[in-house]
DNA sequence: CTCAAAAGCTAATGATATTAGCTTTTGAGC
DNA sequence: GCTCAAAAGCTAATATCATTAGCTTTTGAG
């Protein structure tokens, strides 16, 4: 009967833990519970459900991660700036791959928490269209470029956590590559006039 | 007690159904069982464990990828095969979406289908480098081409799948740009000495 | 000091995967 | 056609979860 003190956030943080260590598939109310000191049933005095608490992670993984490129990015234009958001996307993935795995969770129709997760989604794409503008992209392309680039580093995230890729070597200049191949497609768009 | 003749075919093509209409992350064996018309139990017989299914399907999802994909650069080279392969990957994904979740499951280090697997994948990687052979890269550099389109495409479709781009319309024409922009990219890349 | 709300607990329920062990069908070989 | 072993189904039992109900204790505002 000893109070244990817990709040929301210090349940979201010990899932998230678990999640980074043990992957975001096997997230279990058993483990958080265990990890915080308490009895299952205790938790849903914090969080709704474990669905619920998915969610949660989700967003804390997607506001996390907008921080941390908006960090990288500061002072910094044009192609540094494209390589630096990228890196840091994938960065953050590799040192957090629960928190990152929870943000493309399927939230349910339901959760009012998808609308706070719809507004980090958007001021991640915010700051890339920001990195863009010296691209000389109409409002149109830049949605295009943005979302292509958000597809090409997240894939490339995924199927490197997956092990898609066959060999570990030389994942860092594909990945360096990669960026920089996306980098001359849209300077050679941005160049014609379409 | 009628005997139902089944086979682990069918309980994997019965498990793909369900997963792409309920969605990847439900299927479990309950269903399975119902929608074959047999006792939880009796499907240990022909699958080793619902983790076993799981992986049988992301070779199926894999095999039949590889296939389609195969089928629709036929015929085709340069920026036409690639806009098909792209376009004939989008579609598999978007029509079997359990499926072509299932082809990024993790599988256990145990499974003897991870070499199956794995085989399917590399198949897939000589399909795209195949595709690339117009573009004048040499070998390193073609995989790093290839990386880059199998996680700009793969990105793209399970951003879409999970509702990550804000608006449905348009989404063709975004994927048909970024197909577009890779492809500018891969161009001058490989018109450059690097 | 009081008392209501908050935070913890135990007990119970229901879903699920998995294992053990039994019964019945099937099919190959005689 | 008969036999028998393996295959394919079943029931029963176990373990792990998530979730709900309802009880107890602490906490904190007044």
């Amino acid at each position: 009967m000893p109070r244990m003190g817990l709040s929301t956030q210090q349940v979201v943080s010990a899932a998230a833990d678990i999640a980074d260590t043990d992957g975001f598939g096997a997230l279990s109310l058993a483990k958080v519970a265990a990890r915080v000191g308490v009895r299952v049933p205790s938790l849903y005095k914090h969080v709704g459900s474990l669905d619920e608490l998915r969610c949660r992670l989700g967003v804390l993984g997607a506001t996390e991660l907008g921080e941390a490129i908006r960090d990288a990015a500061v002072g910094l234009a044009g192609r540094d700036a494209l390589r630096a958001c990228c890196r840091c996307y994938r960065d953050y993935a590799r040192a957090h791959p629960g928190r990152y795995a929870a943000t493309q969770y399927r939230f349910p129709a339901t959760s009012p928490l998808g609308a706070e997760f719809a507004a980090r989604s958007g001021e991640l794409l915010d700051l890339v269209l920001a990195v863009l503008r010296g691209y000389a992209l109409d409002g149109e392309d830049a949605i295009h470029a943005a979302r292509l680039i958000r597809s090409g580093v997240h894939g490339f995230v995924v199927l490197e956590e997956l092990g898609g890729f066959g060999l570990p070597t030389e994942l860092d200049t594909s990945f360096d590559k990669a960026v920089d191949i996306i980098e001359a497609g849209l300077r050679s768009l941005s160049t014609k006039e379409n």
